[in-house]
RNA sequence: GCGCUGAUAAUCUAGUUUGGUUAGGAUACUUGCCUCCCAAGCAAGCGACCCGGGUUCAAAUCCCGGUCGGCGCACCA
């Protein structure tokens, strides 16, 4: 990670996007003229604008695209017995205890009883475990200190079903998607004709109270994620028929073996066939997506693949359900950080819904040698924030240059994500010109483009105008157009112009978005 | 959540040390004039001391509490 000097410039670099943000519409914290809600943000017009295509490039290529893969949409307010299956009741709620001496430090109540004491707390509640600690007299590890009463931390959020409020009302707004997509499997299962291996993806807002929410959207209580479970025969795991098509692939990887030697450099970089080869990834599945993803944000984002890294989670940082998983991390303005993480979550959750629920969670196959039954085992789950897109693709494209003495901002974000597709500017004033622009715009609308109209200020004006919020192309109307049947067309990014005939207004700009490249 | 630190218009900022005139400037935005292929110029307009309390004749300025941001620690199922 970059020190000193370059931690104050990265530093400034967050501060001026955040601005930039503000300024253009694109983000607000929630509630600002009462002074704030941390945690939680408004998107303005452009920014609601480019999160919805954010969201749609996933969708359309994730699911509409594939066959292998289909939709899913959970309830927000969910059975709470879901979580109890899900291990989410014990993990989220976490037994925390305050130093009242000097160093006012917090611990966790059951850490604290294993490591001091050698009491196994795995089945221990707060209330015993507060016992323990009053009746062997423990005090605070760090400084000796008295230590408070311990108090529940509860990272899900909570309501109360119904008007009557009491603990047998309690229901919780859902911390992940996952579970809605486990607890829904036998519904897709029983209503389409899925055939292993396939995904079920779901996108929506979930809810953690996170305790220090931090960097602008990137640590936030509420968020929209974007997700799916991919599905395999538990014999099969590793029978991944595409697989050859992206073996060159080359990646940049920190894997475990790596961080254990601290390696000096930010990433490896391996082919993903020789990754494999080496079993540095354990499961096929699991580097086959994490390949599509990466190459996802570098080829359909616009995202520089420098930027980007595979980082494996060490052993002790697992969660409670996964076998592997791996972080694709961006290097934020605060340092590599987790874009998208990607669990093998085995047949864990499904094993569990099925224990709790007595519902069978099990597939039914037909195969040569007659029908088998099985509980699916999960060899991927790339899930991936769709406000981190939003701050990755921001962080990507605001750039400054300089053109004739002054400073240009441009939003170079890739133009199938853009907030608007094109503008339009008639360049003189003019009933007839303005006729002619307006009618241009109309026809572009109509042609399913996203299109803006603008005829206030100068040119120029309206060109830096529309760089900064990221807009590709604008179109520019004379007063040889109403001769010529020409236009021009701008170029965001080269600010180069090329003039061509009205008829083929549509099919250039579709064909330059599609053949759009990121330096 | 703890510690350090900060908060003046949509944005950037002067003023706060040492309380005292109508809180100054730049950018942006709106309107008009002029100009028309890269933020030109001129004129006018719009717009701020984070919130609450205290001290004082008087608070943007001093004190206390809160909110929000940044950094460090902790947390990140």
């Amino acid at each position: 990670m970059k020190t000193g000097q370059n931690d104050k410039e990265m530093q400034l670099f967050l501060e001026k996007i955040m601005a930039f943000a503000n300024k253009t519409g694109i983000a607000f914290i929630t509630g600002n003229i009462y002074g704030g809600l941390a945690g939680f943000w408004d998107y303005g017009p452009i920014g609601v604008e480019i999160k919805n295509r954010i969201k749609d490039a996933w969708w359309t290529d994730f699911v509409r695209n594939r066959d292998d893969i289909v939709g899913y949409e959970g309830a927000i307010i969910t059975h709470p017995k879901i979580w109890e299956a899900s291990g989410h009741l014990t993990s989220f709620n976490d037994p925390l205890i305050f130093c009242q001496g000097k160093c006012k430090k917090k611990h966790r109540l059951d850490h604290l009883v294993e490591d001091q004491l050698n009491i196994n707390t795995e089945n221990l509640g707060i209330d015993e475990l507060s016992k323990i600690i009053k009746e062997k007299e423990v005090n605070c590890p760090e400084c000796g200190g008295n230590l408070g009463e311990p108090v529940t931390f509860n990272l899900m959020f909570n309501t109360h079903i119904g008007p009557v409020q009491d603990s047998a009302s309690v229901a919780y707004l859902r911390p992940e998607n996952a579970q809605l997509i486990f607890s829904g499997f036998k519904n897709v299962v029983d209503s389409t004709r899925v055939k292993m291996p396939f995904g079920i993806a779901h996108t929506g807002i979930v809810f953690r109270n996170e305790i220090s929410p931090r960097n602008f959207l990137f640590r936030v209580r509420e968020y929209e994620l974007m997700e799916f479970e991919y599905f395999s025969n538990p014999e099969k795991t590793n029978d991944c028929p595409d697989f050859d098509e992206i073996a060159e692939y080359e990646l940049n990887i920190l894997s475990q073996i790596e961080q254990d030697q601290n390696f000096e450099e930010d990433y490896r970089k391996i082919s993903v066939g020789k990754a494999w080869e080496k079993r540095i990834f354990k499961n096929k599945w699991q580097a086959y997506w994490l390949t599509i993803f990466i190459r996802w944000f570098i080829e359909a984002l616009g995202i520089r693949a420098e930027m980007l890294r595979l980082r494996q989670h060490m052993e002790t940082e697992l969660s409670h359900y996964a076998l592997d998983t791996w972080d694709l991390e961006y290097k934020y303005p605060f340092g590599w950080k987790e874009l998208m993480g990607c669990a093998n979550r085995t047949q864990f959750d499904l094993a569990q819904h099925q224990e709790f629920s007595k519902s069978k969670m099990e597939f039914m196959e037909q195969t040569e040698e007659g029908i088998i039954r099985y509980i699916p085992y999960v060899v991927a789950e790339p899930s991936v924030g769709l406000g981190r897109i939003l701050l990755t693709v921001i962080a990507e494209g605001y750039t400054e240059e300089v053109v004739k003495g002054r400073k240009r901002i441009v939003l170079k974000i890739h133009p199938r994500l853009a907030p608007y597709d094109v503008s339009v500017f008639p360049l003189q004033k003019g009933e007839k010109i303005f006729a002619k622009a307006r009618e241009i715009f109309e026809n572009l609308r109509t042609d399913g483009f996203i299109a803006y109209y603008d005829d206030s200020g100068s040119i120029g004006k309206r060109y830096r105008r529309h760089d900064e919020i990221g807009t590709p192309f604008c179109v520019t109307i004379d007063y040889e157009t109403l001769e010529d049947e020409q236009v021009t067309i701008r170029n965001r990014d080269t600010m180069e112009q090329v003039r061509i005939p009205i008829n083929n207004l549509g099919e250039e700009l579709r064909y330059q978005k599609r053949n759009y490249k990121i330096k």
